[in-house]
DNA sequence: AGTATATTCAACCGATTGGTTGACGATCAG
DNA sequence: CTGATCGTCAACCAATCGGTTGAATATACT
C-alpha cells in the first residue's frame, strides 16, 4: 500500500533519524555507537535504524555480535528527482520529473517506480 | 518542538498531499477543485492543505468565498539541499549542505534555520 | 429574505508512531 | 562455565494521523 516515497519522506520526517544519516555520512557504525549520543533508550535507538533500513536509507550486516549500519545515500534518488521537480531552483532533470508525475499521478495506487539501471 | 524539515518531510510523506502538490504545480486552484479528484470527504481534503498550509509548501489566499491554494515551490529548498547534501549523484551544492548539518548536528533541540536572505 | 455554495470545525474512530521497560537470544572474554 | 556486552522482542502508553460525519460559518445568487 505505501510506496517507496511514502516510506522514505516518512523516514526522513524524524530528526533523530536524519542525525542518525548525517552520523553515518561520516562512517558505518554499531547500533550502540550510534545510540549513543542520544538521550533515549537502545531499543528507542534500534526501532529508528529498523525503520531506516527497510526504507532502504541504510544497510545493516551483523559481523560476530555487534550490527554494522551503513548509509545508502541512492535509496534518496527518487526522492529527490521528485523534490527538484517541484523547486525550480536548482538544474533538475526534468525529463525524470516527468516520467515521476506519470507513474504518481494518474493511479495514486502502488506502481512499481522504475528507476533505469 | 518539530522543526521546519520535520514538517516538511512529514508533509510530503503522504500519496494524496504529493498529488496535490503535483496538480497545483499546473495551477492555482479552489479547495472543492483540489478535493474533486479525490475519493474522500472534501473535509478531509481541507485537512491536507491545512497541513500543507502550514508546512509552507503551499499558500492560501481566501477571494470571495473560494480559497485559492497555490504552490510555494521555495518551501522544498532546504529539504531539497538536505537531501542533495547525501545523495551525490547529482549536482549538489556542498557548502550549502555543510551549513546545514552544522544547525541539524550538534544540538538536536529546535534551532530556528537561517536561511539567507 | 431565503437558498445554495465553499470551506471549516468538532467530535469521534481505528491505526500508527515514538517512546518506555523488562525479558530474551547471541556472541565474546576470562 | 560464568558473566558481560550487543541487539532485538513484546507489551504497554500517550500522542498523532488519516479518515468519517454532522453542524456551523461565510459568502454569493435570485
Amino acid at each position: 500500500m505505501a510506496d517507496r516515497l511514502d516510506i522514505i519522506f516518512a523516514a526522513l520526517a524524524d530528526p533523530t533519524r536524519r542525525r542518525i544519516l548525517a552520523m553515518l555520512l561520516e562512517d558505518d557504525m554499531a547500533v550502540t555507537d550510534v545510540a549513543e549520543p542520544f538521550e533515549m533508550s537502545l531499543a528507542a535507538v534500534s526501532k529508528h535504524l529498523g525503520l531506516l533500513g527497510r526504507s532502504g536509507l541504510i544497510s545493516q550486516e551483523k559481523r560476530g555480535r555487534v550490527k554494522w549500519c551503513k548509509l545508502e545515500p541512492d535509496a534518496l534518488r527518487d526522492a529527490s528527482v521528485w523534490m527538484q521537480g517541484f523547486g525550480q531552483f536548482e538544474p533538475v532533470n526534468l525529463d525524470a520529473f516527468e516520467r515521476f508525475l506519470d507513474t504518481e499521478l494518474p493511479t495514486q495506487t502502488e506502481l512499481p517506480i522504475q528507476k533505469d539501471p
